[in-house]
DNA sequence: GATGAATGAGCATTCATTCAT
DNA sequence: TATGAATGAATGCTCATTCAT
């Protein structure tokens, strides 16, 4: 993937990956320029060309990277029933930790991907490994008898996914992170006690 | 607001809006020109400014519009605990035929909000507005016996839209409607079988 | 010369031409909208359009109604030798009073004429007939015995309007009225001073 | 001030301003298109994008390039009072031959102060300037006792530069180069001829 | 005659991209 | 490799002019 293959020139890519992320994030796709980004880094305009062939390749990047970071990352399950509320908060702590920084490039992402298909597509396939990483840990915890067999833990870990995302468009609003945990506790009490044994 | 008053005005202003909404749902706000639009109506680019004096401030037109229409449109809610799955659908149906051809623009418009107080406010408003509504919902049904009174009902009330906003992100993402209603039902089935008495 | 005959057509036609003057003068011939004349005037734009072919056309009316403006007035000219800083100064006077209001269009006039021929054509007229108005006076005076008989006096009438218009410069530019009229007193004592008997 | 500033740069910056200094003065300022400038440069129209802001600050680039050059030039002056009229000629001569070319944008920069604040402050002191200029010429005449003691110098000096300016305003309107000089001749006489000793 | 909504050519300005050094 | 000056296509917006009512 890498266009140049020295490890100085990976690091450059990363950088510029990077300093581009920034950018995208505060300024949104169509509204940064290439010089924004140039001058963030301190390189010249023409360098950021040396890496990627154009602006859109340099936003791929942005989002294949976004679309790697954490993806193995185990996140943090119930324990038990009563510790329902707890759990929950550390959940959405543990998740929120993993991407200062992503969230505005995520939407952004998402909204240039109705435009984009092959950025839909990464984006896409990503969505699939998500959802399959929390399937996984259901699964677990079925396996361990935490949750009912009866559950469609493909559904839910969907769900799961789903009310996470939305309460990124809540941050984006202006709703308080612990305004959005709340939201995110009823919901998570909700499933434990619906559905756990 | 309207630059002119008239009635015919009105109904020209509506159809710069509408026309507008398309594009912007199509294009994107940044890519979408005015030719566009104005193409798109088989009027001039000279009248889309007799009406709106920036593209800024049309797309703030079709923002407010937006978030006006269906606002006090009742949602179908939970009849009997039997019958979870088959409301949860018709639920999910009912707010997605209200929006037919917006979800696009709404999350173009989230972005653009982090960068525009006056439309972050619109829409934030908005937002409280639709959480009153479902925690009003979620009252009746308290109060009617369905729901257990120790609930959360506004953190519900907040998951239970943010999972919907979420789920219009996997409609960005090419997740096709019946996935998104599975992971709708297997969420709401939770919610009924945990808080219900 | 005026398109429509009846005695109301060309009561609107000066009215017209009397509000373009005003705002030529403010706001310069290429800033100026038909609209600002238009609204001034509590007018529709359309109506501009009868009396007048283009927004060029009503300048050359404006342009045209300026020169005629004033060119029979009698100018109070040099009465003795001794009173001259006092008759210097009623003259100057005198000039400015007949112009109130005009002395930016002028300048607008004078360098709008550099490219259009027909205006050029309408101020250059209008100069040799002040030229010749001054050259009058000044023969009178010669006559009556007041100014020496060797003087080139078609030369030093047009510097007169020349230096008069010298000092619109300074007032454009800021110099004030008793300021200019110093000027203009040192330089016509000098005249008097030098060519009088 | 210069955006660019290695001496390559310092060149290019000259070109533009030359450049547009000759648009404007042919088209004037509002009918000049930035297309015009870069055309006749031979560069493209973003270049000048690189060295000024826009076309207004390109505007008072050329104009305190016009203001700057010639400040100091020593204006021949009169030598006995039998040469006045040779003298004098040679006088006008000389402050022709520095601003050949200028005229036109002369004028036009003074209509434009009038409605661009900074451009009047930068006209205004630079006419200051001129009028100490000529009135240090003037006293030099008067110590070497070519002129009277009593004449109001600094009137006269800023009546010299106002009929200068109005012949400017003659130039503009066709009136050829030697009839303005000899209206200029007729009044620098008399001056001569009332003020000298 | 009068109106003012509609028009569309015209223009300043921006910015991704290139390329000579 | 790195640079940044130069490019020019692209686009938002203006405003003189027209014309149906």
């Amino acid at each position: 993937m890498p266009k140049v293959t020295s490890a100085h020139k990976a690091q450059v890519r990363d950088r510029i990956v990077q300093a581009a992320m920034e950018s995208f994030s505060q300024t949104g796709y169509d509204k940064t320029k290439m010089d924004d980004i140039s001058r963030r880094l301190g390189l010249s305009k023409g360098t950021l060309y040396l890496y990627f062939k154009s602006k859109e390749e340099l936003f791929l990047g942005v989002c294949e990277r976004n679309m790697k970071a954490g993806d193995n990352q185990d996140a943090h399950l119930f324990t038990k029933k009563e510790n329902a509320a707890s759990d929950a908060e550390e959940i959405y702590d543990n998740i929120r930790r993993r991407e200062r920084g992503n969230d505005k490039v995520l939407l952004e992402m998402v909204v240039e991907s109705t435009r984009n298909p092959r950025l839909k597509k990464v984006m896409y396939e990503h969505h699939l490994k998500v959802h399959e990483h929390v399937l996984e840990g259901l699964k677990k915890k079925t396996e361990e008898g935490f949750i009912r067999k009866d559950v469609d833990a493909l559904g839910l870990a969907m769900a799961l996914v789903a009310l996470y995302d939305g309460l990124a468009i809540n941050r984006m609003l202006g709703v308080s992170d612990p305004v959005n945990k709340r939201a995110w506790v009823a919901m998570l009490k909700a499933v434990i006690a619906g559905y756990s044994n």
